[in-house]
DNA sequence: GTCTATATACTGATAGAC
DNA sequence: GTCTATCAGTATATAGAC
């Protein structure tokens, strides 16, 4: 798709605009982040922001789709391939763990937007946008949940309840994004020792035995 | 210690407030929260609640501490248990979880005073209180920590870092307050399995196996 | 001890200059 | 496309009646 360069400098504005919204949102949550605290960020104020989005609830949404939409270009290629389902699962756990920590304002965003929307919010027009949203993360989900589904089936998973198995394993995949912290002059092998942790935790809870079956 | 009818009268508002606060908190947030939410939701006006309350920041930190001493009350009297570690483990686990569902509403305000911590909030007397707050949560976080060092050394448990072992294993026995909803006419049996299956994944996260080496 | 005002401050959003 | 100025709504907290 070939875009005007009219839109390509919007795109650029918009973007960076999402992530000042984005890191905002990170540090002080949605309600307690204003439209004048962004605009600080982003060195201006709040009529460059209003340009772009009608209102708050409106950039929060974008933030929240840009998380989203970074996790499924991460994970999607991966679905399709042929691989055993406990190798597919370990790639892809990987993949979303990398995510978690690379894009982690954004992906605090997904996680309040989705808090957000079982609280209930206020507009109706507000509620079915955060709906959107909330059926977009929940076929997300449904990528690990069918690979679990199959590795128990092939035996070599062994949890009880799918639902509860599939929800305990992302809150630990997701769970980076509360606690991991940069620290200086960390290497990639250090990064990469954090993400095996989690990854390997996961699987574990989801009852794989190295070694058993595999 | 004997009370006099006036403090236990004082005690019975407080309660009264702390109730509703906490429910209003876990539903809203604490931003998004006003006063007169909790006022309302207690049949009041907000004249009562600043009665006993000087700020809404010690109104929720009030729930916060309440949320902790609910937990060292259920938990504290087994860490003195001598048992086997994994055993021990397992009591406190499942005695933390049913705490979690239990008091869902305090719990969850717990959760996001850590987070406010966190962020850094306004003034420098909120911080003080807070950061005490945090140290009573993590002390309380040492007790299964202690006990799952022990299992390692053991033999019975084979992580690999200890803290973000903790960590992952916390997340996983907090988790419900997030996707808890009691189910009309939920029997006490079906709450059980769902507490032993989110307790028996975090055990096998922590790498315990079962009939080896136990 | 609880209520009804009310002061004060802040925030989301808009209008219009440049 | 970005800024300044401003309005309207709401929230914390206080003062004082009852």
């Amino acid at each position: 798709m070939t875009l005007s360069v009219r839109e390509h400098v919007q795109d650029d504005s918009r973007a960076d605009i999402l992530r000042a919204a984005a890191f905002c949102f990170m540090e002080r949550g949605y309600d307690a982040t204003s439209i004048d605290d962004v605009a600080r960020r982003l060195g201006a104020t709040k009529g460059r922001i209003y340009h772009y989005y009608p209102s708050k609830a409106d950039l929060f949404a974008d933030v929240y789709r840009s998380g989203m939409d970074m996790n499924y270009a991460a994970i999607q290629p991966l679905v399709a391939l042929a691989l055993p389902p406990v190798d597919k699962w370990r790639r892809m756990a990987m993949a979303h763990t990398y995510q978690m920590i690379r894009t982690r304002p954004f992906q605090r965003a997904v996680w309040e937007g989705v808090e957000l929307t079982l609280r209930g919010s206020t507009t109706p027009a507000q509620r079915e946008v955060l709906g959107e949203l909330l059926d977009y993360r929940n076929r997300y989900g449904l990528f690990f949940r069918e690979v679990i589904e199959k590795a128990r089936d092939d035996g070599v998973m062994a949890f009880q309840n799918l639902s509860i198995a599939n929800q305990l394993m992302l809150m630990t995949l997701n769970s980076p994004i509360f606690w991991y912290k940069p620290r200086p002059g960390e290497t990639e092998a250090e990064l990469a020792d954090i993400v095996g942790q989690v990854v390997e935790c996961a699987l574990r809870g989801l009852g794989h035995f190295e070694g058993v079956k595999a």
